[in-house]
DNA sequence: TTGAAAGCGCTAACAT
DNA sequence: ATGTTAGCGCTTTCAA
């Protein structure tokens, strides 16, 4: 009598799955009490009976409830759910940068949803429009450069967080690796450990990253009065190959260099190569930095790479904490820049042989 | 008098949002209909005047309405969400199956969960609770080893498929590479540009796809009546450090192999360091082949690696399908094997010198 | 201390 | 051709 028949409305959508999950209404049924007395109980809310409480969550357990969050979601307006979009096909920047921000919202209650655009800004309109359909409490957006990107959106009714690329519109929050920062500690590394005839490899000038850390570089060495070698910085692609030539030219044209900023692993692992094999003694002629630290890499190049690390995990993390906050009303815009740091490792190690005897 | 005001019932939870996303109710009140009808006219379900239909449809599009899909799948008992569960910390093996699932599951208007375990049973338990709440429609678990993996749970009401890293339960639906097919195309690869002294160096004994890799070598040049140079496979690290020293020992001991096949595209590129270090040619006195098509290591290889792609892309899209056939009613279990490709580059141009010279 | 009922936004069945 | 209504699973008043 007391307990009610549920299985009897549903039928249509439920037929083809073979046992559906049990609703609050089968818990409270099995305890016999209401759904209402029921929701109370799991959620510790209102006033119950120590018994009643209990006897509900056994009843929720035995059944294995686990509630419904879509229900919820409706109820509440809000879904616990934020998207991320991504642009990067490669993979290697928007990874660290996605977990570190899927960590954070996940200890915060929320789930996150993959959204990768390939850079193709149909795609991120599709996404735009699915997430907001999806009513994500909010988006982070993870680019693959640094140069700054048009907004996702004019009004969006969520907040958006920008990582690593940030907006080209400055009141967007945006979460940003300090590049400059980066290329300085390297070169402030690389004074300090004795070397003066420094050079700067680095990828295309097309690049925001090569442009900004290239600028560092220069600056850097010029508030220590220090020339670079060379007088200049050289660009190039970033990749080993690029490396590797680069070495050869440095070989023919300054072959007195003590010193090379690469702007990134990959390069920095030609150069090495490139020197190496030029019979340049690493790093007791020649210390090397990168920038990435790109593990697989750094960690193998002969000698292991001394590398600034743009700690991509905490821009993830900070980006998923900010977008957390803005959910709950404290929205902050602005770029909000991410100190870097330097992995030291063997290519770096201080000159044997002081600058005098050479 | 026809149009109801609508902003009633639910101040309290709008409170806080300063402009929320509009209702199919402010849609039909703008266009002067029931919410009935602009359902049908937005689904293009029912029988409308076209006139009707193109009312309510500038309405949605003056108000920028987009339906609220939490409500549509609480109504439809199905979420069209998939969760997707990897366990890689790294994101290498991972990043390409879940962009191919990712891109077979958005086809199908599904999204995707995001859910890095990071090979912690516990995070994974928690996830499944949290995807069962959130009820998706199904599962992708990827893994990061080849190695079979336990099952996510006895009995889940929604489907799983196993991606890469198998399910111990042969019952599962699972999708792996043809490791084995992997190996066999390498070795026969080497074969038939003229290779017959061909040793093999790879990771740890403990990982599934050495063994398998190890075994298929083996089974592969035994078919073909050639003995292994050195009689025996070269188990080690699948690191580039483990590549060197392979080669230099094999250079110690057997210094008349002409092909070396690698059990992964890092430990490849250690063999052709330390082979062309030692004075070997490559590819004109050893060829080379890998296994990954890791493009970084890969292409920057000196000389490029020939190296057996796995196609964890197809393995992901191929997952994404017979997951959306399982919810579809379409359940397949087992075990589906990807085939691999090998990625030809210049490791393994056919040798100049014929054997009799050598 | 517990139960009943309304309603989140939408769709589908049934009235009109 | 259009409107009305019930209900998806849950939480939260309000009533008992």
């Amino acid at each position: 009598m007391a307990r009610m028949e549920v299985s009897q409305g549903n039928a249509g959508n439920r037929a083809r799955q073979a046992r559906s999950a049990p609703r609050i209404s089968d818990v409270a049924a099995l305890a016999g009490v209401s759904v209402g007395t029921a929701s109370k109980a799991l959620n510790g809310r209102g006033q119950l009976r120590e018994q009643t409480r209990a006897r509900v969550r056994a009843a929720a357990e035995q059944l294995g409830f686990e509630p419904n969050t879509v229900a919820r979601s409706l109820l509440a307006g809000r879904t616990y759910t934020v998207g991320l979009i991504t642009t990067d096909h490669y993979g290697r920047f928007s990874i660290p940068i996605m977990r570190g921000a899927e960590d954070v919202l996940g200890a915060g209650q929320m789930a996150a949803f993959m959204c990768e655009s390939r850079e193709d800004p149909i795609r991120e309109q599709h996404y735009v429009r699915t997430l907001l359909g999806r009513r994500v409490d909010g988006i982070i957006v993870a680019g693959r450069r640094t140069d700054a990107r048009p907004p996702l959106a004019e009004h969006l009714p969520i907040p958006v967080v920008y990582a690593f690329a940030p907006s080209a519109d400055p009141a967007d929050c945006s979460v940003v690796s300090d590049e400059a920062a980066g290329a300085r500690t390297a070169v402030e590394h690389l004074l300090e450990t004795g070397r003066r005839r420094i050079a700067h490899v680095t990828g295309p000038p097309g690049h925001h990253s090569a442009i900004v850390r290239a600028e560092s570089f220069m600056a850097t060495l010029a508030a220590h009065d220090v020339q670079p070698a060379g007088g200049r910085v050289w660009f190039g692609a970033w990749s080993e190959i690029w490396g590797r030539q680069a070495a050869q030219a440095l070989l023919a044209t300054e072959p007195r260099i003590d010193a090379v900023f690469c702007g990134s692993d990959q390069i920095a692992r030609g150069v090495a190569d490139g020197l190496r094999e030029g019979g340049v003694r690493l790093p007791d002629d020649v210390a090397l930095v990168g920038v990435d630290n790109w593990e697989a890499l750094a960690v193998n190049c002969r000698p292991p790479l001394t590398t600034v690390d743009l700690n991509l995990e905490l821009v993830g993390r900070t980006a998923g904490e900010m977008l957390l906050q803005a959910i709950d009303g404290h929205a902050t815009g602005g770029e909000h820049v991410i100190a870097p740091r330097l992995v030291v490792r063997e290519s770096s190690a201080p000159a044997i042989r002081p600058l005098s005897e050479r």
